[in-house]
DNA sequence: GTATTACCGAGTCATTCGGTTAGGATTCTC
DNA sequence: GAGAATCCTAACCGAATGACTCGGTAATAC
């Protein structure tokens, strides 16, 4: 289970994403429009920048926006940010390994099965960026515009 | 991330699937053999066992053992017996659904991620026993014996 | 009837979650 | 350069959760 930080997280860069354009948009603005606490997501914004997925500007006319373009801002990284790693145990874990204290490495049967469970679910995360869960209903658009609009 | 708990328990079960036979084993020897709290452990085993996923018998000779074989044992009902639903976010859930207040279901993207990696991480686990995390060095054995000696 | 075990309820202690409060620093506009 | 708008920083807080422990009760075998 992730916490509700990187729900808010993914969903204001997913908004970021989504309405495209470089300006910058503010705290107080993402916060409505994501019914999200304002205060709580400026620390969850800020988080974001300090790790690059973010530019923000201070002052008047300052806010937020992604610091690449959304094709190359992935769930993965937004996650990890602000959840930790992905993988269901440390054990199990590249980019948080921590050995278990319990069990040998390589004999462990669950963490091997919990190693199966990491590489699905990055292999999803990771290659799933803000411009492929922004585009779907554009590419439905595209192909069947009757669809959609009815 | 998975909790401790779930470690502990799943582990447990590994052991009792692993040592065949349909005896009873004590908590104090799981404990130990798992390098697990005998106490804690001895409450997890309670809630698998009120979950119908083990039997018990009290007094001399006593202890635990499966209720099923362990073919039928999948590491998906272990986990939701010890940790809940498998999906990221309960919106995307579908043993423990409840909606979000924040957006709107259809039209979440973020939610159609998070259904796309419940079901990666349901597929796997649901479709695992207990017999196939036990089998493989087994299996091994028998294909390559010079190999698993080795 | 006694030793052995699982069972049960409650309690503890540290950490994390989900925020809020209070203010400081920067930038724009006039 | 004054003032307003905005991000930024740090500290704090209550409630829940996680990871256990303690002390006792009930069933079973011998």
């Amino acid at each position: 289970m992730l916490t509700q930080k990187a729900k808010y997280g993914l969903k204001a860069l997913l908004m970021l994403a989504q309405q495209g354009g470089n300006e910058f948009t503010l705290v107080a603005e993402i916060a409505e429009r994501q019914r999200a606490p304002r205060k709580y997501l400026e620390l969850i914004l800020l988080e974001l920048r300090k790790h690059g997925l973010l530019h923000s500007q201070r002052g008047k006319n300052g806010g937020f926006r992604l610091a690449r373009p959304p094709a190359e801002i992935t769930f993965g990284q937004i996650i990890r940010v602000l959840d930790g790693p992905l993988a269901p145990f440390p054990c199990a874990s590249l980019t948080g390994y921590r050995k278990c204290e319990d069990c040998d490495e390589h004999v462990c049967a669950v963490r091997k099965q919990m190693r199966r469970v990491r590489d699905a679910v990055a292999g999803i995360l990771d290659s799933t960026s803000l411009a492929d869960a922004a585009a779907p209903a554009l590419a439905a658009e595209v192909l069947e515009p009757a669809l959609v609009s009815a």
